[in-house]
DNA sequence: CTCTGTTTTTTTTTT
DNA sequence: AAAAACAGAG
């Protein structure tokens, strides 16, 4: 098909081609055809490192600048809170103030902003709360108990798995029951939880994650006229990471890019996937949609996903213009070679190949470790080196499969005293008391969240237990009033006077802070109300009182969380000066890992190969690869698992600009228990000579002598047996030894050395000689810092130069 | 109702 | 190994 523009790009006037010139400098053939092309649809396919986003971003500065586009008529989306902010930042040094009426966010982002519009429409108020995963699971847990379903073996995961997957694809509880096999009791059961879940969150004004998305397709489904205002507002849609959309946030694009017709067609047609329909006579087109992806890259199956929405979507869009890049401006020749022989293994996939012109570079460096804390030491060992030859920790990142490796990685790193961050684990807004604190919050935002006020209730402990709390329940049913509200009345609930006076002196707390931030009159509170409240409501509670008076060493570290947490609403007051106390809840809801990333410290980023995608780095460690770890034992048995294993394994390697380490351990424990781990099958689809291996696992077998280990064992070329010399194994300078002889399988498997200890109060300068539990005897060079904090350089006679935390190393001084 | 000690489960990835 | 769930005493 000739791609006729339909509107003619940048044509005379004052804003005349001249000015897009600095926008197209420098760009190669493809990537210009994908900032200048325009049409109803784009598919712009680009490779890892292809400088997708600048197109993304110079496709919009384009749009705007040659008056084809208004601010508020572009609706960007993009995978992460973070990726927006750079994206709008990006933007925003190509054209301006210009970029600020423009919906920069990610789908969950863009719907809350719908839904908070529009929630009146249906049964909603503009107030309402966001489940996370963990309190949609509390909720689910409490009905599968009052279910019993646990007799039917549905448990809480499963179900909230179930649940999950089915709104993903716009199915509610009627539309499943309908195919179901309802002779099937369990699956009754399901139905029943299921649409009994779906009727508390509407009773507690709240969405989950997945309603965001699915109750603004039905929204725009159901209320054609709202969703007309939307389709008229947003004239450009650009989506990003789009093999990672699932079937509702495919629908909703569909919905936004229909076109308007002048005449509202009443009963909506419900098999509208179809959405350039001729028979009606649009008053106005819709909207152009760009989507950018790489089916490589497409790593978020298990959460929904479906890889067609990117290789169907020619067949979506007829007359789609398809752009591929494959350029990559990122890495090395070496790293791209062996990303590409290994996602070439994946069958079902359009053959393409990224290359570079930046020359070969560095070999990989492969290390397989006895244990994963020698696996550790390696990485902090080679994190130093390279940071003593020039390279800042900001631009180095070690990722891992699952959470759970971060463990061993951090305890050497503390040791060491390698400054680091991990992106995601723990988050921070799942700890405990920060959960505590928002549930607070959400008491006052959204009273009808009745979860919240139950995990109140008895946080920090009044006396109020299981029994009271039903009494409080039972009391506010009989009395046609919500739970919140029986709280105000604790006289009548038939409870001791002790209970009355606590949940009384809880009334009076939430009612002081709801006059506080949402005051009746009308009047504008000042930006600092969300903060205010805040620590009013902890004070007043007695919370921190509670967590100050006890003796649990941990709860220190909570008091510094709380903290932390006002200054959270503190800055979000600083930043949005008109936030309303919803505005805050949200942003904290939707906060995800990529997103706290900010590389102004100087330290190395730890995260799972998830977190890391879309982003990059000079170095980069993938650590565990392992069978069992990568590709994951549970993958095994999904289909298609262990080709969105071998993606998720490219998105690692292809994070890597200048060096990649690849690095195993031949024994891990996991539960608590050693097992032998094997090289991942990914490893040996790398060619041998692109790889370097300081330490090869054919090396680790012959001196374990467990088995052979099935690296490459049925490769007949370049890869053989045991001999170390078919690896290419060179041998380690001395600086670089990482694991001196006598430290190997014997002392080192799994040790756990980072054991509590403490030597605060040694005093070390330098020229001391000191011993090592690992490293052996050794000379201090220096010591720096200060207090708890203070790091010894020492020379090891065998292991060479260490940075030691001096108050935790294993050391003595001779 | 709360505290303490014991048993069980957990680790795939996330907006 | 650590967190969560559970059970029983006070």
């Amino acid at each position: 098909m000739t791609e006729a523009p339909l509107i003619v790009p940048s044509t005379a006037g004052p804003s005349g081609p001249q000015d897009q010139d600095d926008l197209l400098a420098g760009l190669n053939p493809q990537q210009l055809a994908a900032v200048t092309y325009r049409g109803p649809a784009l598919l712009i396919v680009a490779g890892a490192g292809s400088g997708k986003t600048s197109v993304l971003t110079r496709r919009i500065a384009s749009l705007l600048r040659s008056r084809e586009a208004w601010p508020s008529q572009i609706l960007a989306i993009t995978f992460t809170n973070k990726a927006a902010g750079e994206m709008r930042e990006r933007v925003g040094q190509l054209v301006g103030e210009a970029a600020r009426g423009m919906w920069i966010s990610t789908f969950h982002s863009a719907c809350v902003r719908i839904l908070r519009r529009e929630a009146e429409h249906f049964g909603f108020t503009k107030s309402f709360t966001i489940y996370d995963s963990g309190d949609s699971r509390a909720l689910i847990k409490r009905l599968v108990k009052e279910h019993e379903a646990d007799a039917y073996g549905l448990t809480p995961a499963s179900v909230q798995g179930r649940i999950s997957k089915l709104k993903n694809e716009l199915q509610d509880s009627e539309s499943y029951a309908r195919d179901a096999n309802m002779s099937d009791p369990a699956e009754r059961v399901f139905v029943e939880i299921f649409a009994d879940y779906q009727r508390r969150l509407r009773k507690a004004n709240a969405f989950d994650f997945d309603d965001l998305i699915g109750q603004t397709v039905y929204l725009f489904r159901a209320f054609p006229k709202v969703a007309d205002t939307y389709r008229r507002r947003f004239r450009h849609i650009l989506v990003d990471e789009y093999q990672d959309t699932n079937h509702a946030q495919y629908a909703l694009i569909h919905e936004l890019t229909r076109p308007v017709s002048a005449d509202a067609p009443d009963p909506y047609a419900s098999n509208g996937m179809m959405i350039f329909e001729p028979e009606t006579t649009p008053e106005l087109a819709g909207a152009s949609l760009t989507v950018v992806g790489d089916s490589d890259q497409s790593i978020y199956a298990f959460r929904g996903a479906d890889i067609r929405n990117i290789s169907e979507f020619e067949r979506d869009f007829p007359g789609a213009k398809v752009v591929l890049l494959e350029q990559n401006y990122r890495s090395t020749q070496n790293i791209l070679s062996a990303a590409n022989a290994v996602i070439g293994h994946n069958f079902d996939r359009k053959d393409k190949k990224l290359w570079s012109d930046r020359g070969d570079g560095d070999k990989i460096v492969g290390f397989t470790g006895y244990s994963q804390h020698d696996e550790a030491q390696f990485v902090a060992d080679e994190v130093e080196a390279l940071h003593r030859a020039g390279m800042p920790y900001s631009e180095m990142a070690v990722f891992y499969r699952t959470n759970s490796q971060s463990r061993a990685l951090e305890e050497i790193f503390i040791r060491s005293a390698v400054p680091y961050k991990i992106m995601g684990g723990t988050k921070f807004y799942e700890r405990a008391e920060i959960k505590d604190a928002l549930a607070y919050l959400i008491s006052v935002a959204n009273p009808a969240d009745e979860m919240s006020v139950r995990r109140i209730l008895n946080k920090p402990r009044r006396g109020i237990g299981d029994v009271t709390e039903t009494a409080i329940a039972r009391f506010a049913d009989d009395q046609g009033i919500s739970f919140r509200d029986a709280l105000s009345m604790p006289s009548q609930l038939g409870v001791g006077p002790k209970i009355q006076a606590a949940i009384g002196q809880l009334d009076a707390v939430l009612t002081e802070a709801t006059a506080l931030m949402l005051p009746a009159s009308g009047e504008v509170p000042p930006p600092t109300v969300v903060a205010d409240g805040l620590s009013l409501l902890l004070a007043k509670s007695g919370y921190l009182d509670a967590l100050r008076a006890s003796r649990d060493p941990q709860d220190e570290a909570r008091v510094e969380n709380l903290d932390e947490f006002v200054a959270v609403a503190r800055d979000f007051a600083r930043n949005n000066p008109e936030g309303t106390i919803a505005d805050f809840l949200t942003e904290v809801a939707l906060v995800s890992d990529a997103d706290d990333l900010d590389d102004e410290s100087g330290s190395v980023s730890m995260m799972t190969m998830h977190t890391a995608k879309g982003l990059e780095f000079d170095a980069v460690f993938v650590t565990g690869v392992e069978e069992d770890l990568i590709p994951h034992r549970i993958s095994a048995g999904e289909p298609g698992g262990p080709q969105e294993e071998r993606r998720l394994f490219y998105v690692g390697i292809t994070r890597a600009r200048k060096r990649l380490h690849l690095s195993l351990a031949m024994t891990r424990a996991q539960f608590g228990e050693v097992s032998v781990a094997m090289p991942s099958r990914f490893l040996q689809e790398i060619p041998a000579e692109l790889v370097d291996w300081r330490q090869s696992p054919g090396d680790v077998n012959s001196r374990g002598g467990t088995q052979s280990r099935a690296l490459n064992a049925r490769r007949g070329g370049g890869f053989g047996g045991s001999g170390g010399d078919r690896f290419g194994v060179k041998p380690l300078a001395p600086r670089d030894r990482i694991t001196p002889l006598s430290t190997a399988m014997d002392k080192f498997p799994n040790k756990v050395t980072g054991k509590v200890r403490d030597n605060g109060d040694l005093e070390l300068a330098a020229g001391d000689r000191i011993r090592h539990d690992d490293f052996g005897e050794g000379r201090v060079d220096a010591v720096t810092g200060e207090g708890a904090k203070r790091i010894a350089h020492v020379r090891f006679d065998a292991a060479g130069l260490k940075k030691l935390l001096i108050k935790i190393a294993p050391i003595e001084k001779l």
